[in-house]
DNA sequence: CTTTCGATGATCT
DNA sequence: GATCATCGAAAGG
Protein backbone atom coordinates (compact mmCIF):
# COMPACT_ATOMS: atom_id res chain seq x y z
CA UNK A 1 0.00 0.00 0.00
CA UNK A 2 1.29 3.63 -1.23
CA UNK A 3 0.42 6.31 0.20
CA UNK A 4 -1.75 7.35 -2.86
CA UNK A 5 -3.82 4.14 -2.91
CA UNK A 6 -4.32 5.07 0.62
CA UNK A 7 -5.38 8.71 -0.24
CA UNK A 8 -7.28 7.15 -2.73
CA UNK A 9 -10.45 6.10 -0.47
CA UNK A 10 -13.14 7.86 1.46
CA UNK A 11 -12.24 9.80 4.39
CA UNK A 12 -13.21 6.95 7.04
CA UNK A 13 -11.22 4.37 4.83
CA UNK A 14 -8.36 6.67 5.24
CA UNK A 15 -8.78 7.36 8.40
CA UNK A 16 -9.01 4.15 9.75
CA UNK A 17 -6.32 2.48 7.07
CA UNK A 18 -3.93 5.49 7.75
CA UNK A 19 -3.58 4.33 11.78
CA UNK A 20 -0.51 2.41 12.24
CA UNK A 21 1.85 4.31 9.90
CA UNK A 22 4.75 5.86 10.59
CA UNK A 23 5.08 9.79 9.38
CA UNK A 24 8.14 11.62 10.06
CA UNK A 25 9.70 15.11 8.41
CA UNK A 26 12.73 15.18 8.62
CA UNK A 27 13.60 12.19 10.22
CA UNK A 28 11.27 13.24 13.10
CA UNK A 29 8.01 11.98 14.50
CA UNK A 30 6.39 8.30 15.18
CA UNK A 31 3.70 6.00 14.07
CA UNK A 32 0.15 7.51 13.99
CA UNK A 33 -2.12 6.35 16.84
CA UNK A 34 -4.72 8.79 16.71
CA UNK A 35 -6.81 11.35 13.95
CA UNK A 36 -10.39 12.31 12.83
CA UNK A 37 -12.36 12.36 9.77
CA UNK A 38 -13.59 15.52 8.53
CA UNK A 39 -16.32 14.33 5.61
CA UNK A 40 -17.66 16.26 2.59
CA UNK A 41 -20.99 16.83 4.05
CA UNK A 42 -19.70 17.27 7.47
CA UNK A 43 -21.19 20.37 9.40
CA UNK A 44 -17.89 19.93 11.88
CA UNK A 45 -14.96 20.27 8.93
CA UNK A 46 -13.31 23.25 7.58
CA UNK A 47 -14.86 22.09 4.26
CA UNK A 48 -18.46 22.65 4.92
CA UNK A 49 -19.74 25.29 3.12
CA UNK A 50 -17.57 25.45 0.22
CA UNK A 51 -13.85 26.61 -0.41
CA UNK A 52 -12.52 29.55 1.19
CA UNK A 53 -8.68 30.73 1.72
CA UNK A 54 -8.10 29.53 4.96
CA UNK A 55 -9.16 25.74 3.35
CA UNK A 56 -8.36 25.83 -0.13
CA UNK A 57 -6.05 22.68 0.21
CA UNK A 58 -8.76 20.50 1.54
CA UNK A 59 -9.89 21.54 -2.36
CA UNK A 60 -6.41 20.08 -3.75
CA UNK A 61 -4.65 17.13 -4.26
CA UNK A 62 -5.38 14.41 -1.75
CA UNK A 63 -2.41 13.53 -0.10
CA UNK A 64 -1.00 16.50 0.37
CA UNK A 65 -1.24 18.76 3.68
CA UNK A 66 -4.16 21.47 4.95
CA UNK A 67 -2.70 22.67 8.23
CA UNK A 68 -4.58 26.05 9.84
CA UNK A 69 -3.91 27.68 12.87
CA UNK A 70 -6.15 26.65 15.68
CA UNK A 71 -7.54 29.03 18.63
CA UNK A 72 -4.96 31.32 17.70
CA UNK A 73 -2.28 29.65 19.13
CA UNK A 74 -1.44 25.88 17.81
CA UNK A 75 -1.05 24.70 13.99
CA UNK A 76 -3.12 21.34 13.12
CA UNK A 77 -2.38 19.33 10.29
CA UNK A 78 -4.64 16.56 8.26
CA UNK A 79 -4.02 14.79 5.52
CA UNK A 80 -6.29 15.61 2.41
CA UNK A 81 -8.45 12.62 0.90
CA UNK A 82 -9.81 12.21 -2.70
CA UNK A 83 -12.94 11.95 -2.15
CA UNK A 84 -15.59 13.02 -4.63
CA UNK A 85 -16.86 16.41 -4.31
CA UNK A 86 -13.50 17.34 -2.64
CA UNK A 87 -13.34 19.18 0.80
CA UNK A 88 -12.42 16.03 3.06
CA UNK A 89 -9.73 15.48 5.01
CA UNK A 90 -8.51 13.74 8.07
CA UNK A 91 -6.71 15.65 11.20
CA UNK A 92 -4.06 14.08 12.88
CA UNK A 93 -4.36 13.70 16.26
CA UNK A 94 -1.65 11.94 18.51
CA UNK A 95 1.79 9.75 17.23
CA UNK A 96 3.61 7.65 19.20
CA UNK A 97 6.69 9.15 19.26
CA UNK A 98 9.29 6.57 17.76
CA UNK A 99 11.75 8.85 15.33
CA UNK A 100 14.26 11.86 16.75
CA UNK A 101 12.55 11.92 20.36
CA UNK A 102 15.65 14.40 21.33
CA UNK A 103 14.71 17.07 18.41
CA UNK A 104 10.57 16.59 19.62
CA UNK A 105 12.14 16.84 22.75
CA UNK A 106 13.65 20.43 22.51
CA UNK A 107 10.68 21.92 20.63
CA UNK A 108 8.10 20.87 23.26
CA UNK A 109 10.04 21.45 26.40
CA UNK A 110 7.55 18.56 28.20
CA UNK A 111 8.74 16.27 31.30
CA UNK A 112 6.76 13.21 29.95
CA UNK A 113 7.21 11.95 25.95
CA UNK A 114 3.96 10.74 26.58
CA UNK A 115 2.84 14.19 25.77
CA UNK A 116 5.11 15.18 22.98
CA UNK A 117 2.92 14.38 20.53
CA UNK A 118 -0.48 13.66 22.00
CA UNK A 119 -3.09 15.99 20.84
CA UNK A 120 -3.63 17.76 17.51
CA UNK A 121 -1.48 21.13 18.47
CA UNK A 122 0.75 19.27 20.91
CA UNK A 123 2.00 16.90 17.79
CA UNK A 124 2.30 19.66 14.84
CA UNK A 125 4.79 21.40 17.16
CA UNK A 126 6.77 17.97 17.69
CA UNK A 127 7.28 17.81 14.20
CA UNK A 128 7.56 21.09 13.45
CA UNK A 129 4.88 21.43 11.68
CA UNK A 130 3.52 25.67 11.09
CA UNK A 131 0.61 27.33 8.39
CA UNK A 132 4.47 26.96 5.94
CA UNK A 133 3.57 23.26 5.31
CA UNK A 134 0.03 24.37 4.03
CA UNK A 135 -0.25 22.48 1.05
CA UNK A 136 2.75 20.39 1.16
CA UNK A 137 3.04 17.14 -0.57
CA UNK A 138 3.24 14.19 1.99
CA UNK A 139 4.89 12.26 -0.30
CA UNK A 140 7.97 14.22 -1.06
CA UNK A 141 10.68 15.17 1.06
CA UNK A 142 10.93 16.11 4.21
CA UNK A 143 8.04 13.56 4.37
CA UNK A 144 7.55 9.88 4.63
CA UNK A 145 4.84 7.96 5.19
CA UNK A 146 5.99 4.27 6.03
CA UNK A 147 3.00 1.79 5.96
CA UNK A 148 3.09 -0.42 9.16
CA UNK A 149 3.76 -4.16 8.91
CA UNK A 150 0.61 -5.17 9.40
CA UNK A 151 -2.72 -3.18 9.59
CA UNK A 152 -3.70 -1.78 12.71
CA UNK A 153 -6.59 -2.97 15.38
CA UNK A 154 -8.52 0.19 15.05
CA UNK A 155 -11.02 1.62 17.58
CA UNK A 156 -13.82 4.54 16.29
CA UNK A 157 -15.23 7.22 19.06
CA UNK A 158 -16.69 10.29 18.90
CA UNK A 159 -14.53 13.06 18.25
CA UNK A 160 -13.44 15.71 20.51
CA UNK A 161 -13.08 18.97 21.04
CA UNK A 162 -15.96 20.13 18.39
CA UNK A 163 -18.88 21.69 18.80
CA UNK A 164 -21.06 20.44 15.63
CA UNK A 165 -21.90 16.85 14.53
CA UNK A 166 -20.67 15.60 18.04
CA UNK A 167 -22.52 12.27 17.94
CA UNK A 168 -20.61 10.98 15.16
CA UNK A 169 -18.21 8.19 16.21
CA UNK A 170 -15.78 9.45 13.43
CA UNK A 171 -12.57 9.24 15.85
CA UNK A 172 -10.02 6.64 14.94
CA UNK A 173 -7.85 5.11 17.55
CA UNK A 174 -5.58 1.95 17.27
CA UNK A 175 -6.85 -0.33 19.76
CA UNK A 176 -4.88 -0.08 23.21
CA UNK A 177 -2.68 2.39 22.25
CA UNK A 178 -1.06 4.49 25.62
CA UNK A 179 -0.40 7.62 23.22
CA UNK A 180 -3.56 9.05 22.44
CA UNK A 181 -4.91 12.45 23.40
CA UNK A 182 -7.60 10.08 25.35
CA UNK A 183 -10.99 11.95 26.87
CA UNK A 184 -14.70 10.79 25.95
CA UNK A 185 -15.97 7.42 26.31
CA UNK A 186 -16.54 5.28 23.16
CA UNK A 187 -19.81 5.60 21.09
C1' DC B 1 -8.21 13.29 40.70
C1' DT B 2 -11.61 16.97 37.96
C1' DT B 3 -13.12 21.36 36.25
C1' DT B 4 -12.42 26.09 34.88
C1' DC B 5 -10.36 29.65 32.39
C1' DG B 6 -7.09 32.76 29.84
C1' DA B 7 -4.17 33.19 25.80
C1' DT B 8 -4.39 34.69 21.03
C1' DG B 9 -5.47 35.54 15.99
C1' DA B 10 -7.46 34.19 11.63
C1' DT B 11 -11.88 33.57 9.72
C1' DC B 12 -16.49 34.45 8.93
C1' DT B 13 -21.00 36.99 9.74
C1' DG C 1 -18.01 41.07 17.17
C1' DA C 2 -18.39 36.02 17.84
C1' DT C 3 -16.57 31.69 17.02
C1' DC C 4 -13.07 28.03 17.36
C1' DA C 5 -11.13 20.46 14.92
C1' DT C 6 -6.44 23.60 21.64
C1' DC C 7 -3.26 23.66 25.47
C1' DG C 8 -1.59 24.26 30.00
C1' DA C 9 -1.81 26.38 34.34
C1' DA C 10 -4.57 27.16 38.22
C1' DA C 11 -8.16 26.22 41.29
C1' DG C 12 -11.23 23.09 43.63
C1' DG C 13 -12.53 18.15 45.93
Amino acid sequence: MTLGELVRGGVHDVAAGIIGWTLLVDGVGGRIVEVEAYAEDDPASHAFGGATARNASMFGPAGHLYVYRSYGIHWCANVVCEQPGRGAGVLLRALEPTHGLERMRDRRAVADDRLLCAGPGRLTQALGLTGADDGADLSRPPFELIPPASQAVVERTTRIGITRAVEQPWRYVELGSSWSSRRRRAA
